[in-house]
DNA sequence: CCGAAATCTTACAAATTGTTACAAGGGGCT
DNA sequence: AGCCCCTTGTAACAATTTGTAAGATTTCGG
């Protein structure tokens, strides 16, 4: 997935220039357009994330702009402008803006409010956990695991339970029981076979050397320990 | 559906009931509070849409308390401060704030604010008539799929109904029966098969390469997954 | 260094899901 | 009505995932 796009409207060169660097600094694309109409001709071709707008346009009244970018895209809108009246700032909200913004503005807060806005947005449709480990990440919401030089090999359901298991307690002892109780087993006798089956696919995934674990290590009477240093990214 | 539920923590009596009835007159609920304890004690039976938190509290830090709020409760949270210098605001935005307003404010602005945060959130599940997704877009108006070179290929009725499904929840799990449900399924023994086919279609009218799908994958005995973001348009 | 218990691995079987071909049903058009 | 095209489900078969069984290997205590 790339970098949010983010296109900024402005008449005013000294403010794109701005908002442009501080805004790729930040780690977004960026687009600058000068003119309304130079923007809206961009829109056929890409779809910009977060937009944002000046009200003070040359050739286009910003707010019906604003209204309609809010309506038909999906994007999120930020209205930069120098008018600060309160009432000017409802009614531009209530258009369908997301922000408004009064000039002077610190870019850093343009960066965090953006930042905010799309954080929200992702939270609202997403589960997205991931963790990296000695090397590999483990995409738990993909079913992927992503080696170092960043090929995926797809992991199943069965082995992501026992790898999450472990990720989610590392360089602890997880015991034999605890595993069949976590991951659904009916404890039945034969089942012990079924979680060394488990484990074992899961080792080869990890390219394990049989006869020298280095991650997933048995205790032999009492369960495995899961080495290495993990970090979740949630 | 009920009104939603604005929460207000501010030690300021006169900030409290200004907010209350600016909030009330807008067709809000409100529930004020003077603090924190209160306020998190009251977090175990109701559940509030927003909350307005006054940084300057007496009993504990702001901050964290709109960081907490921000990471558990899916709420939306906007700060409300006296302090008004750049750095504040950033912080209080990364922390997880939606929205940051300076005292002294004017009530409508906050009304406005808050309708603001709370469309884009419905809007955000609301059911629309266009989705972009990984290149493509899907017009459920006119039953037709657009690749990111602008053909057109068909959908039908059946094809459009799994789309939609997973389109308004994607990268989440969705399981076999709740499909069936949602899909008016007659939870036959043989209607399995014909979910399959549907999915099965929809892969390849999406350009899936079967041995490695992209967007649509399968969890094993449990359901499926779509993949990608997702945009609603109108 | 040996033997019993525990664990690993491989091959195979059962369950689940994917795909293709085909038939039933519906709507539009002449 | 009759025909054609499209949609949809069903059935049969292929492919994948998971568990099971059994032999091989390792560990630990003597």
């Amino acid at each position: 997935m790339t970098e949010p796009l983010v296109t900024i409207l402005d008449d005013e060169p000294a403010i794109r220039s701005m908002l442009a660097s501080a805004l790729n600094e930040a780690g977004f694309r960026t687009m600058a357009f000068a003119r309304a109409t130079e923007f809206e001709a961009s829109l056929r071709t890409a779809t910009p994330d977060v937009c944002l707008v000046d009200l003070g346009l040359p050739d286009r009244d910003g707010l019906t702009l604003v209204h309609q970018l809010a309506l038909e895209q999906g994007a999120i809108v930020i209205i930069i402008s120098g008018r600060a009246q309160v009432q000017d700032r409802v009614t531009g909200l209530e258009l369908g803006a997301d922000d408004y913004i009064i000039k002077p503005f610190d870019p850093s807060e343009v960066v965090a409010r953006i930042r905010a806005r799309l954080r929200k947005d992702k939270s609202a449709n997403t589960a997205s956990t991931t963790a990296r480990f000695e090397g590999w990440i483990a995409h738990f919401d993909r079913y992927m695991l992503e080696n170092d030089s960043g090929q995926e090999t797809p992991f199943s359901h069965a082995e992501g339970e026992v790898l999450r298991l472990f990720l989610e307690s590392p360089k602890r002892l997880i015991s034999r029981a605890h595993m069949q109780e976590t991951l659904g087993g009916a404890a039945g006798e034969s089942f012990d076979r079924a979680m060394d089956v488990r484990i074992s696919r899961l080792r080869t995934k990890l390219n394990e050397d049989p006869k020298n674990p280095q991650l997933i290590k048995t205790i032999y009477g009492a369960g495995y320990i899961f080495l290495g240093d993990v970090r979740w990214e949630r």
